[in-house]
DNA sequence: TATTGTTATACTCTATAACTATA
DNA sequence: TATAGTTATAGAGTATAACAATA
């Protein structure tokens, strides 16, 4: 019977799976990300330098859309990310309603640092795997990144206009 | 390059895929459980009525275990949930320092619908993939819940022993 | 007027530290 | 003394609503 669903699995039984091993995926990595007692990264600041980083001079509404947070969130994020010191907020010379946000070089090295540990992390977990889990995983995470990538219809900016 | 990654990938190229797309999912499904305005459920919310429903009776150093998170946080999310009626903590009578945690139907039901919608939301996304695509994320997710299911050597309660 | 962002406020999740109650 | 939980406190992330500044 597992084997007739691995064999044939619906959208639904695949959403199941999906519902149940993501959050224990996630849960792993925030906490890998906690470990350390310098106060390290969040798993959304995180993501924050690794969009700035390839996206220097974005506008907060770019972060936010691309984190998938509101504007108020963004903001918040970023306050910490500079007054850390890892990220720099100036006003657009351009159009000055907007901010443009870059990565500071203190915070290029400290998402290498984050992004190493974690990776480490991750994959001192995935020794028990074979060669052959490895392919499926990598696999699947490249068919689902599309999917879950930005702006899917339907739901682009999911919290901003919403009724 | 890409071809010949996918077809050998290293623990280490699979550790970046997954660091990169889960958040992704995540962020998806996190969304979706906060979209409707009847005050739903949180991801933590979901997780644990879930473990309730599955162990019924359980103590809350269970549920914090298999949650992977603190004793206190674990408390403040059974108090909410209590709070809502949702779930019920009462005494141990075997060891009257345990609690007894249990489901009421009102949060059988609600877990229900929850897991109902974010399940066809995941399915809606799906959709545009191919049966063999779900045929490797349905294989890949049952090959990546052993590694992250809880009580891994070395990260055990994770938070709670780390100095 | 429309767009971009910030501030004010509130709630949840999370942690550590200190405490209580029971065994 | 050791174990199970709770309370106190603090900080991050998130949201909505109301506001300010610029175009």
């Amino acid at each position: 019977m597992n084997v007739c669903v691995l064999m044939n699995p619906s959208n639904d039984e695949c959403a199941a799976e999906i519902l149940e091993v993501i959050p224990l995926v996630m849960r792993s990595i925030r906490t890998e990300m906690r470990r350390h007692r310098t106060p390290d990264l969040s798993v959304p600041q995180f993501r924050t330098l690794a969009f700035l980083r390839k996206n220097r001079g974005t506008s907060l509404s770019g972060v936010a859309e691309h984190i998938g947070i509101t504007l108020p969130s963004a903001s918040k994020i970023i306050d910490g990310l500079v007054l850390r010191k890892l990220a720099t907020r100036c006003v657009s010379l351009s159009d000055r309603r907007h901010v443009a946000l870059a990565l500071t070089p203190l915070g290029s090295a400290r998402l290498r640092a984050m992004r190493k540990r974690a990776k480490s992390s991750l994959t001192r977990m995935l020794q028990p795997l074979s060669a052959e889990d490895l392919v499926q995983i990598v696999s699947s995470m490249r068919r689902l990144r599309p999917v879950f990538a930005l702006r899917t219809p339907d739901r682009a900016i999911p919290h901003r206009n919403t009724p």
